[in-house]
DNA sequence: AACCGCTCT
DNA sequence: TTGGGAGAGCGGTTA
């Protein structure tokens, strides 16, 4: 037994990379997803460097139809169409595979499990053979015996495995192997549309194995079971049959073994070389073929490259050079905090809780570069070893990771970071939860590989002390502090009474303006960025759930090295990043955005929003009075009692037993839709969809807000904290969860009810909101230069009527309601890239009338128009829209082929740059009036911020300069060549200052 | 976990 | 013929 097979099932690996990259995603220069095949030589890589198999195959499937279509017609027919990216990488995969000399293994009529299960069952028959089946799939359990084992490949966090018997019973909790396929049986499988039995799940699967010991046995003996279970089994005998027939991989492929073709074989190197540079991976192909690897010239012909950006040909384009300004062109902006990036050197102050070591001697054995400072070099160090395998694969960092546990090298630790211009840190606590949280210790970074851990004790008088040895340097204004998700910290360290001050660099927030559409977890940048996959937390503190531990219950040895790494490797994607800000100019959008607005959104979850507890409770239950009479009346009309909250069964009553609407549509998951849109329409046929509408309502508003909030209302002072997300939304928005205050009810009465509960947090205080009047739409009058939208702006008409009156052809005075309301959703269509099919739908009208009107107003709004085609063309040419402060969205299906995706994109190209701009504009407002209030020590709060809204909780003696300021800021936050106008309101509750 | 439906701007 | 204005978060059901 001293040959090692490696059998890949490659499309089940390509499938794995693909969603494993579906959130940022591969490009090359020249618009090539190649994520699919990144994942896949990641992981054929891993196993060749890891394992160091002597034998090795790629199977894959074959598109024709199998045996298993011919025992079950639907196998496999609820898939989805093959994503565009797969299609694509799979010919790739193929060469590169080749040109590794390694054999690819299909047979039509077979799937690629089949195919690997012969090949690995006539290996073990030679008795010379281990053969390793490398797949993530759970059916390969079956194959499994002692010289055949699976392989699964390591994946989001979580080390390769290797997976033999012992481990295949214990998983499912079975006495052998081949029970696999009846747990899978009775189970079915989704993705593969194998049936199984109805209401089995994997637990049930297992009792019920465990008991009969096979599907056959089960049916056999049903009599044993009882209720619901029993006559499914009953009645889905046959289909268990079939579904484990499906599960069962066949072993009679007729496919030779032979080992020679097997065996590993040099790569042709020129070949593989070639496909490397047109797909970009450089890091790649210097794993495979040594990192100073040339290919003859020869081989570069067969497969030209793209030349490189800088290489270009003289008159060629360059892509990236080629980027298009914003609307009105990128402007500088309109304000700055007073410290231009340039000119400021950084001002030392002395630290007051001081250097216990001279400090001239340690002066100088920091200037003494390289060199680890003497103090440091006694308590403790991490060996690399101790990294699991599957990192160390990866890349092999050397690092010092030091555990900073005595006054002493606290005290030397704050010393050194004082004398910093810059340092990351890193809080470790008991909770994601800022408000809970209490801290567990503090991590430090200033240099590449370096970085140290200072626990923080439970006791609270200790803590705090521990903390106060930092506060001198978080409070420090001239060194800047680095993090990821810095607003995290900066809350945890206000509850120490540290003040953090000085510029910041979240490289949560960096990342979200380089990519904002992508995934801003600090593992999943490492591995990006870095190449490096940090030890993940659910490796420390385990699953969520009830064993879950708190970062204080972690073998402290663990803990430092997790910390300090975390430090470490935010400090190095700092360094990643700040060029890439640089390269896509979002430098001062950064700088003088996102950065001092971290601030600002601490500062306001920091205040929370006073609810009237009394009020909901009172709403609570006079809803749930209401819900019951409607309900009852609901079950009279429909003839039984059912489940209203169940689309699936609410569809049934509706179109089946009262036949409503016979043309009712279906979702595309073959349900009756029931959404609110088609309920309307049933309204005049039959009373009960009005009353569903009603029920609908009452038992939202309740659920999700009257009952909802009073359980986050804090003990605390009795205020809701909510947390704004300032890296979720592709535009630049903010988003607001724990609660989402962002999306409280306004519109029916009812739902008025609930923001009138929510008040100043005194009787000297009132609410006073500030909202931009038709933001977006000035924005879009502004880009686009059209003189009426402009005019009516400037002049104060109603920018409803006076699009009615151009497109109705009516003077203003002469604009009937309808027509305005008309207007109204034309100009919200234009905004969001609009079609004639979906105006149609909006104002109930014929396709061809709203084609019509789209035509018509375009016509009067040629400048509209022009900007629109204008805002495309630039988006197909870069690749990507842009605000007005150079905030980037990439729209990577801007040209694709697929008519559905190519007209999202352009949909998006057009409201990117709108809803984006008006979320610079209010984010530039906040800030400015945050400083404004500091400055002037307002007793008045901002507690709120909704897009194009500001909530304050304002002192009644500042109301009128508070208002005048807001009013100004807001309206000057960007000067625009449109007027902006604010609303302002004021009163004893939010609703009132609406 | 995915889907549906509904709340907001 | 299908699917067709944007951006979010949350609660319930179903599998």
């Amino acid at each position: 037994m001293n040959r090692k097979l490696f059998l890949l099932d490659a499309m089940a690996l390509i499938y794995r990379a693909h969603f494993a990259f579906n959130k940022s995603p591969r490009i090359t220069t020249r618009g090539l997803n190649t994520s699919c095949i990144f994942g896949f030589m990641n992981s054929l890589l891993e196993v060749l460097t890891k394992e160091k198999p002597t034998h090795i195959g790629v199977a894959f499937d074959t598109s024709k139809k199998t045996f298993r279509h011919e025992q079950f017609e639907q196998y496999k027919a609820n898939r989805q169409s093959q994503p565009e990216d797969i299609t694509v990488a799979i010919p790739y995969i193929k060469q590169i595979v080749e040109a590794m000399n390694i054999p690819l293994l299909w047979l039509d009529g077979y799937e690629a499990d089949d195919i690997i299960g012969t090949l690995s069952q006539k290996a073990c028959a030679t008795g010379e053979f281990e053969t390793y089946m490398m797949t993530p799939d759970k059916d390969y359990g079956q194959l499994v015996n002692d010289c055949v084992f699976i392989y699964k490949p390591a994946f989001m966090g979580k080390p390769a495995e290797k997976l033999g018997v012992t481990e295949i019973l214990d998983r499912w909790q079975i006495e052998r192997v081949d029970q696999v396929i009846d747990i899978l049986g009775l189970m079915g499988d989704a993705v593969d549309n194998i049936p199984g039995i109805p209401g089995i799940g994997e637990k049930t699967a297992q009792k019920l194995i465990a008991e009969f010991g096979t599907i056959e046995n089960l049916i056999a003996g049903a009599d044993k079971l009882k209720g619901k279970q029993k006559e499914n089994v009953v009645n889905f005998a046959q289909q268990g049959l079939l579904s484990k027939q499906l599960a069962t991989i066949h072993l009679d492929v007729p496919i030779p073994f032979d080992p020679e073709a097997l065996q590993l074989k040099e790569y042709d190197k020129p070949r593989l070389s070639a496909l490397m540079d047109e797909l970009e991976f450089r890091q790649l192909k210097g794993r495979l073929l040594g990192a100073d690897y040339e290919a003859a010239p020869a081989a570069k012909a067969a497969t030209p490259a793209k030349p490189s950006a800088k290489a270009a040909p003289a008159g060629q384009m360059d892509l990236f050079a080629q980027v298009a300004p914003t609307p009105s062109g990128t402007q500088d902006l309109p304000f700055d905090f007073g410290d231009s990036d340039t000119t400021d050197q950084p001002v030392r102050v002395p630290v007051a809780s001081g250097a216990s070591a001279t400090p001239d001697q340690v002066v100088t054995e920091v200037a003494n570069e390289g060199e680890q400072p003497a103090f440091l070099d006694v308590p403790y160090e991490t060996e690399t070893p101790e990294l699991s395998d599957s990192r160390q694969t990866i890349h092999t960092v050397r690092h010092d990771y030091r555990l900073v546990d005595t006054p002493e090298l606290r005290q030397d630790l704050a010393y050194y970071l004082s004398l910093q211009e810059s340092f990351c840190f890193d809080s470790e606590t008991t909770s994601v939860d800022p408000v809970e949280a209490d801290l567990v210790g503090l991590s430090f970074a200033y240099r590449k590989g370096e970085a140290f851990y200072v626990p923080v004790p439970a006791d609270k008088d200790e803590a705090q002390a521990i903390v106060d040895v930092f506060k001198g340097v978080f409070e420090n204004p001239a060194i800047r502090k680095i993090g990821q998700n810095l607003k995290y910290d900066i809350l945890m360290l206000k509850k120490y009474g540290v003040e953090v001050q000085g510029k910041l660099f979240d490289t949560m927030l960096a990342h979200y303006l380089i990519e904002p559409e992508q995934r801003h977890n600090m593992d999943i940048m490492a591995m990006t960025y870095l190449n490096y996959q940090p030890v993940s937390i659910e490796e420390l503190i385990g699953k969520k759930g009830p064993k879950q531990l708190t970062m204080r219950d972690v073998e402290m040895q663990k803990v430092v090295e997790y910390a300090a790494e975390d430090a470490d490797i935010t400090l190095q994607l700092k360094e990643t990043f700040a060029p890439l800000l640089e390269k896509d100019s979002l430098n001062k959008l950064f700088e003088q955005v996102e950065m001092p607005l971290v601030n600002v959104l601490a500062d306001i979850e920091l205040e929370g929003v006073r609810v009237d507890q009394k009020a909901l409770a009172d709403l609570s239950a006079t809803l749930d009075v209401d819900i019951r009479q409607v309900q009852q009346e609901i079950y009279t009309i429909a003839g039984s009692e059912f489940n209203i909250g169940s689309p699936k069964q609410l569809g049934e009553i509706l179109f089946e037993r009262l036949k409503l609407d016979k043309n009712a549509k279906k979702t595309r998951t073959g349900q009756y839709a029931t959404g609110e849109e088609i309920l309307s329409k049933l309204e005049e046929e039959h009373e009960i969809a009005r009353k569903i509408l009603d029920y609908r309502e009452l038992v939202k508003l309740k659920n999700t807000y009257v009952d909802a909030l009073p359980l986050l209302i804090s003990k605390r002072d009795g205020r809701i904290h909510t947390s704004f997300n300032q890296a979720v939304a592709a535009t630049g928005r903010l988003s607001s969860t724990n609660p989402n205050l962002q999306n409280i009810p306004i519109r029916t009465p009812r739902g008025k009810e609930i923001r009138k509960a929510f008040v100043p947090r005194s009787d000297e205080f009132v609410i006073m909101s500030a909202d931009y009047s038709q933001i977006e739409l000035r924005i879009m009058a502004a880009f686009s230069g059209d003189p009426t939208m402009l005019d009516a702006f400037n002049n104060g008409i109603d920018i409803h009527t006076s699009t009615a009156s151009k497109v109705f052809g009516v003077p203003i005075a002469e604009v009937t309601g309808d027509m305005r309301r008309k207007a109204k959703t034309i100009n919200f269509g234009i905004i969001y890239g609009i079609s004639a099919f979906g105006l149609s739908q909006r104002l109930k009208i014929p396709r061809k009338e709203a084609a019509r009107i789209i035509d018509d107003y375009f016509a009067q709004f040629a400048a509209v128009k022009g900007y629109m085609d204008e805002t495309i063309e630039k988006a197909r040419n870069c690749g990507y829209a842009e605000t007005i402060l150079g905030r980037r969205r990439y729209l990577r299906d801007i040209n694709s082929r697929n008519q559905t995706d190519r007209q999202f994109a352009e949909r998006n190209a057009i409201n990117a740059p709108i809803q984006g701009s008006a979320a610079d504009m209010l984010k530039i407002a906040m800030i400015q009036i945050h400083d404004f209030m500091q400055a002037n020590h307002l007793k008045s709060k901002m507690i709120l911020t909704v897009h194009d809204e500001l909530v304050f909780d304002a002192h009644r003696s500042e109301l009128d300069m508070l208002r005048e300021n807001v009013d100004h800021i807001m309206r000057n936050a960007i000067p625009m060549a449109v007027k902006m106008e604010t609303g302002i309101g004021t009163g004893d509750n939010w609703l009132e200052a609406h």
